[in-house]
DNA sequence: ATATGTGTTATACATGTAATATAACAGACA
DNA sequence: TGTCTGTTATATTACATGTATAACACATAT
């Protein structure tokens, strides 16, 4: 499994497992339709707990970004992804303005702020080595 | 006073105060030298406590965006912000990946993503009406 | 000197979140 | 019949958040 976990880091275990199942999305080591492991086995290779697995399934589905199948268990949205919302436009820019704010007060200029987003795009997006084909 | 508060809001009071006071700055409202109301003046004001009101200051004053002149007060840093350090670096890029990721899988492309945080650093920078001179 | 206003520190309390630990349930399946 | 799935319930521990009082040291103005 791709997911490492920082148990010093002050964002929450979950928050961090749901960041890095997006970016496995993101980054296509996850396709659509691809089966995630169970919230027990999943919470064992972690060494976490099943409830703390299980709240980050949740935030997932609750988006869209993951369906729960009696059958094939918990799988990547297979049916389209959601779109850009405006609760996500607002959340997006929300974040972004705090973020700017913080870096135009240290000299950082919107020509570099702008492209430093760019270009964590582009990595988020890239391939990182240990997706399967 | 050009603060206002979501107390319903999912991110803490301080943690606003904070965004707040780095976008007033951002913007030129705030600009290095002017003093800031005390902690038990802009509490009373916002309707919160004095050690939400002290522990944002700290956290700005530790960031090295505030100081505290045992005369002044409060003010905003006369000598210089701090710039982009490392530590900056990797928490922006931190952040920016998680939109990234979540933007990405949402359909939103690279150039609209990096048009958006550039219109946002814009947005921040320009004056929101309201600093006099 | 006295009173007032600074930031700062200490203590205590209430509330909510995060994470863990067990346990149980209903549905699917071999 | 077991076994595995997601799900739910309950309890506990630890920490973050926010409030409430109180006090301290320092500066300033009356």
């Amino acid at each position: 499994m791709f997911i490492e976990l920082d148990l010093q880091s002050e964002t929450p275990i979950y928050a961090q497992l749901v960041d890095q199942i997006v970016e496995g999305i993101a980054s296509g080591a996850l396709q659509p339709g691809d089966p995630l492991p169970s919230v027990r086995r999943l919470a064992e290779d972690l060494g976490i707990n099943l409830h703390t697995v299980n709240k980050s399934y949740n935030l997932l589905k609750q988006e869209g970004f993951l369906q729960v199948h009696r059958k094939k268990g918990v799988i990547v949205q297979p049916d389209g992804m959601p779109g850009v919302t405006e609760a996500f436009e607002e959340k997006l820019r929300r974040q972004l303005r705090s973020l700017a704010a913080a870096a135009a007060v240290r000299g950082m200029t919107e020509e570099v702020f702008a492209q430093e987003s760019r270009s964590v795009y582009r990595n988020t997006i890239t391939n990182h080595g240990g997706e399967q084909h």
